[in-house]
DNA sequence: GCCATGGCTAGTA
DNA sequence: GCCATGGCTAGTA
């Protein structure tokens, strides 16, 4: 898999293949892992850039607050809904 | 370089 | 308010 960007989107999509089926982190904590902990809002950006998604999992990914956040790609908020449905996982 | 733009957050009101 | 991007303008050379 040829992922291009920044050094900063590859550390967290790169963080973001870490993430489990079956497990959600927040913006926040994928910012605190790559060490940024205040640039959660960027990360916020990054991930949206996700290329490969559901492959890179950016589904599992939401806000601090425990609602679902967004989701860019093919279908928007419903199809995240959907993957983690799929994935047992069930947010608000 | 400056500025707007986001899949946001913590903390006030 | 936080912060990485991308687009676009000055303003220099």
């Amino acid at each position: 898999m040829n992922l291009k960007g920044t050094k900063f989107q590859l550390k967290v999509w790169n963080y973001l293949r870490k993430i489990p089926k079956g497990k959600v982190k927040t913006y926040l904590e994928v910012a605190k892992a790559i060490g940024k902990p205040k640039a959660f809002r960027a990360v916020a950006n990054a991930v949206g850039k996700n290329p490969y998604p559901p492959k890179i999992p950016c589904h599992r990914v939401i806000r601090s607050n425990g609602s679902l956040g967004g989701y860019s790609r093919k279908g928007g908020i419903q199809q995240k809904r959907q993957l983690l449905k799929s994935e047992k996982v069930f947010i608000k």
